[in-house]
DNA sequence: TTGTATGCGTTATCAT
DNA sequence: ATGATAACGCATACAA
């Protein structure tokens, strides 16, 4: 929108047509000059006590605050960082949020959130477009193929790369052992004494899930006795609730769910279906959300410190944003924990 | 960021010093005016389809793409707006987020998130602050004193406010009915044959929890048979489960927690109390959370449309958006709807 | 110390 | 139909 130059004053002299006022305008009325103005608000340069006090009234009675569009694009930077994320109705995700929000908010951040439920398919469209608006991205689980994800991680740098590796990228990146951690959960249901076990799979373009499938694999060939299926079934309650009658066929003692939504969702189904948990069936989940202790049977899951996730990203990315050259010191991993609780038993305790 | 002038490049010349191309270089390329590729990129007038191909030819070489930085500031407007929640760990204020940002992106729009759980006092500024950055504001359980709510809703329009009521004003208002809501959980648990009841109060700040109270406080006038103690507690899944003992002591066999979450917590530390819901008690909560109906026993609630809350606060917002001047139609009021679940039974049905 | 001038990247007005 | 140019509001190099 441009204003008429109908009005002869001088550009020095622009006064304020809507309701804010502008640096003109109160440099105007404390008769100085916007520069000065604008150094009196940023605290810069020593200016004279006289004027700057001048100034500070004046801004106060108007109510001044520099604007932070015109801020942005003066200083090149909008203070504002971009979270894309595959579903903001996941706990999972709430938590990185959140604690990435937290950290950001110290520094005088804000998060731009962007959730790409809607058209997965878009995903890698979604980052950068996210990208343009803020002065940097956290790309959590992202779901699009590695070509995609190399070009995009280009395309928004400075990036951080949460819950998902990229060999030989430079991109820091923050990830959970889920390799580890299904190995975890399979172990404990063998000590437990089950020698079937059924894995109930995530999405299918979920990295994270691929990592739990390699994990599971790499489990069974060092216990070549136990018998391990693996059954498609989602990442949310729904998928959990509806995978109960694929569970009950499979003769499986020990159910490992690819996260504690699922697992949420299976055990709501089996009460229903009056099976016992633990005593007819174990069923252990991932990620620890807050509700899986509050479950009923409380849920054995592997923690994974969700909103330790979203504050480390923000400090990778606050020191990429300081040091632009720096390189990353390879992926950090988070090592799950086991937090044995009471959906999984010994096997045959009842039945 | 001032580039020195020292390469003497007319201002129409200028060209892209970091990464970043502007249209000034894709007008250069291309041959043409600033203003044409301006008019290419938005679709606008008609230019001729010669330039023009060129236009978007250079562009997409060159995977220019307009600064929305610069953009906002010239149009006026950021294609953004704020939303300003107490605690973002709590899935109500998730869902609503989530509502927000579905029916937001449809339009073009992103979402900004603030959360003022680190610093609660200083909500009103956050407020004012969040919204210096975009178009406009969703001010979702605002806990500020109403005179300073006030004010506040003055310096942010447009702006609409959710889950708090403010007689008197214009602003677009969404809230849920929590007076009605209460008094269907009492008679709920009055109908199930329960005498003596206990609220388990939420956040002092918090409007909706005073409704909830009043909506008590009508109810046992028209129930003086009926024995109601509140007691504090808090809005929180730990608030809930440290709330366990005063709830034994009380003597009430059915309990109304402020929200799902508080339940939740009161009911994982009575299944540990071998207390048997609801055998021994009844417990109700209010939200209808995802998780209500995976509780064990399943959680009897009060169902509040969460996202349809973030949804339609949207909408407002839009409406505004278009027609400024518009003043408002009132609070809308969301009926909440009774769950019946199985945490709550017939009173005094073991023992 | 303060003011002047210019640049950030875009859109829109106005003349051509 | 196209181009030159002002304007959005702010920050800063440079001159005074």
């Amino acid at each position: 929108m441009v204003r008429t130059a109908s009005d002869h004053i001088p550009r020095a002299g622009t006064v304020s047509t809507d309701g804010v006022t502008t640096i003109a305008e109160v440099a105007r009325q404390a008769k100085v000059s916007r520069a000065t103005v604008s150094r009196v608000m940023n605290g810069h340069a020593t200016v004279d006590p006289e004027l700057a006090g001048r100034v500070r009234e004046v801004a106060a009675r108007l109510h001044y605050s520099p604007s932070r569009v015109a801020r942005s694009l003066s200083l090149g930077r909008t203070q504002t960082v971009g979270l894309l994320v595959p579903d903001l109705g996941n706990p999972m995700f709430q938590q990185v949020l959140r604690g990435a929000n937290q950290a950001a908010r110290r520094s005088g951040y804000r998060i731009l959130v962007a959730d790409s439920i809607e058209e997965p398919q878009r995903e890698a469209e979604l980052a950068i477009e996210a990208r343009r608006q803020c002065d940097a991205l956290i790309l959590c689980s992202p779901r699009m193929p590695e070509p995609e994800l190399v070009q995009v991680l280009d395309a928004t740098r400075p990036v951080v790369l949460v819950n998902r590796e990229l060999t030989g990228s430079d991109v820091p990146t923050l990830t959970v052992d889920y390799v580890h951690g299904i190995r975890a959960v399979a172990q404990h249901l063998l000590d437990l004494g089950h020698r079937t076990l059924l894995y109930l799979t995530g999405p299918a373009e979920s990295a994270s899930n691929a990592a739990r499938l390699a994990g599971l694999r790499q489990w069974q060939a060092d216990h070549p006795e136990v018998k391990i299926e693996d059954v498609p079934c989602g990442s949310m309650i729904e998928d959990g609730y509806r995978a109960v009658d694929v569970v009950l066929d499979s003769g499986a003692t020990g159910v490992i769910a690819f996260n504690d939504l699922v697992a949420f969702g299976l055990l709501g189904k089996l009460d229903e279906a009056g099976v016992n948990v633990p005593g007819d069936l174990s069923v252990a989940g991932f990620d620890d959300i807050d509700f899986a202790r509050y479950a009923r049977p409380s849920l054995t899951t592997m923690s994974v410190p969700q909103a330790d996730l979203g504050r480390q990203a923000w400090d990778q990315l606050q020191a990429l944003l300081q040091f632009p050259g720096q390189t990353a010191p390879g992926p950090t991993y988070f090592r799950p924990r086991l937090v044995q609780r009471a959906s999984t038993g010994p096997a045959g305790s009842t039945s």
